[in-house]
DNA sequence: ATGAAATGCTAAAACCTTTTATCACTTGAG
DNA sequence: CTCAAGTGATAAAAGGTTTTAGCATTTCAT
């Protein structure tokens, strides 16, 4: 990381300058535009990187009205879902010379139009929202910015460009994986239903089962699958065979309950989360067989997407459904068995 | 958000163009500099204000060689500690039109040498550096940067500025709380010896108990604590009254394994955990008392320094050290006693 | 030999804002 | 009445880059 040696940045005036020629010449060699001399080029494009030049990207932004830059605003303080979704969109901008801002509101609308502001100033070239939840409006109005803009893990407006979990296919891959291993009498415990995500879960948990199954819904965290196993353990059999849950908080709960219980993972129940939030997923025990919602993906898409629109290339508008995966560990037991029926 | 009616932002030319005054005028008249009279300053600002007016930051910064913008350097993609310190830095900035890169390194120097040519290139008016541990170096060298560099939650080179949270303070904390309920037998169950904040934490704990006490290593994760727990239960008398643990995870692996051998939380042992991390101390059984490191706090501490540097101000070069709090739940059972203690 | 086309380079404008130096005019003092 | 000082406004420069239009000069075809 060379500097001059008055400590000031090389210019590209220097450039021309060391080289002997116009600045407008060093320009078109170093950028290949216009009409220039091989060996031409080929001595400032050497001059420059030997004095360590790198155009400022204020004064090229100010002339193309391009910034290189995007902001990213997350309602998320505690980053369980913003940070892979920005690590996501992140890696697929960095390659292009774009960089993101996050701003973080904490749902306070003062803080989130002062960022707005802070970022249209800076003239960024698109905003992506996201949040911590599908159904959760932003506190400032983005539907009339001079700019594009992308909504990772929130639903924006019909015309615009969403990214969200395919929470109907996540849960489907949940619900035939217990199919395959033999159990039939699922049982889905879940979040409050007022959460879009919650109700999609549950509708292809139903759908699965042929509109048949039992759903409970509940408050998230790990108190109500201690609740909710207390419950079903305390009424009338028969009992399910297998379980459910909403997120890897609520399987948590239904694991710890069960063995207090005196059931045993997985041998007298099969249990399935939703999230792979590792810290729940890998440290339960068993840990959790659950579905990892691809957040890092997600957001490379919407990075890719962003990139596409600040480019003038056409994005197809409308909502974005990024595929789950189901991620195998201990709490189905073994999947051997289900694999091979599955491929048969 | 309003904007011209050909679509382009409002410049300030337009202002000047509407209010019949020249640019400079105008641009005195906003800004309070030079001699304005009154009547044409209010008329001008008042114009701005129709006409959505606000000055272009590519402009300004390339005048003033101050982008308004930093970068946030991270290795960490997860989130538990980047986001609450980000939001942190954020927040004391936001309200000086500075807006936050956040880079996520993934721990690759290419991506991190990308990461930090993108962001020099942007003019950025310095740069936070931010890790997992305490005790990791950046990818790529920040010691000959033209703009200042803040450490949070890393130690820089002795000339820098760093901000980490006080370890010593907060492990003393945590075991004071435990002399104070009466406990004397105090174990310390925690992380890999090579982590700083371990070490540091592990000496405070035994400079509380004058020198003694019994230090476990282990890894970091709730399998640690399980297995802790099965060697001191397994071994001959006496078993310790309380336990420190390094992590809030540590210390679920080891209340969840005191309940598998029919021992209470807190009837029969203390626990106290390290982190505060919400998913983890707030839905263990019981809920933990733990060591809360302030990072969001450190991260504003962080912002504010940089704010200063970037100001010009002098800024003590060295380590800041930021308190950490106790958080009282139950796992040490009520806290009166110990207060009344403490206060009398 | 002449006109046309290609080549290599450059001056100048543009992007938007702030600041400096300067100008025209008014007021007050001597 | 004259000179000095004060007032309100402005033209121009600066910041670093890219692009447009244009200037010489050479090459090519006729």
């Amino acid at each position: 990381m060379m500097t001059t040696s008055h400590g000031r940045r090389a210019t590209i005036r220097d450039v021309a300058l060391a080289a002997g020629v116009s600045i407008s010449t060093a320009s078109n060699a170093l950028n290949g535009q216009g009409r220039t001399n091989a060996e031409t080029r080929d001595r400032v494009k050497h001059i420059a990187e030997k004095i360590g030049f790198r155009p400022n990207a204020l004064a090229r932004g100010l002339l193309s009205r391009r910034s290189h830059s995007i902001g990213m605003i997350t309602n998320d303080t505690y980053g369980r879902l913003t940070l892979p979704m920005t690590a996501g969109v992140s890696e697929a901008l960095v390659d292009h010379g774009v960089s993101v801002f996050l701003c973080a509101t904490n749902n306070d609308p003062r803080l989130a139009r002062l960022h707005l502001e802070a970022l249209l100033d800076k003239q960024v070239d698109g905003i992506i929202f996201t949040a911590t939840r599908l159904d959760l409006a932003p506190q400032v109005d983005l539907s009339r910015l001079p700019i594009p803009v992308v909504y990772a893990f929130a639903e924006g407006p019909e015309t615009s460009v969403s990214f969200v979990p395919d929470d109907h296919q996540g849960a489907r891959l949940a619900v035939e994986h217990l199919l395959s291993l033999g159990h039939r009498r699922i049982l889905h415990i879940t979040g409050p239903e007022d959460f879009a995500a919650v109700r999609r879960r549950a509708a292809a948990y139903r759908a699965c089962l042929g509109g048949e199954g039992e759903v409970m819904f509940g408050p998230w965290g790990e108190d109500w699958g201690h609740e909710a196993v207390h419950r079903i353990l305390t009424r009338p059999e028969p009992r399910p065979d297998a379980i459910f849950c909403g997120s890897d908080e609520t399987a948590r709960g239904v694991i710890d309950a069960l063995r207090d219980h005196g059931l045993s993972v997985p041998g007298d129940m099969a249990v399935v989360g939703f999230d792979n939030w590792h810290v729940v997923a890998a440290q339960t025990r068993p840990a959790l067989t659950t579905i990892d919602m691809g957040l890092k993906e997600l957001g490379r898409r919407a990075g890719l997407a962003m990139l596409d629109l600040t480019q003038g290339k056409p994005v197809e508008s409308g909502i974005n459904y990024i595929a789950c995966e189901l991620v195998v560990r201990a709490s189905c037991g073994t999947d051997l068995a289900g694999q091979s029926l599955m491929s048969s």
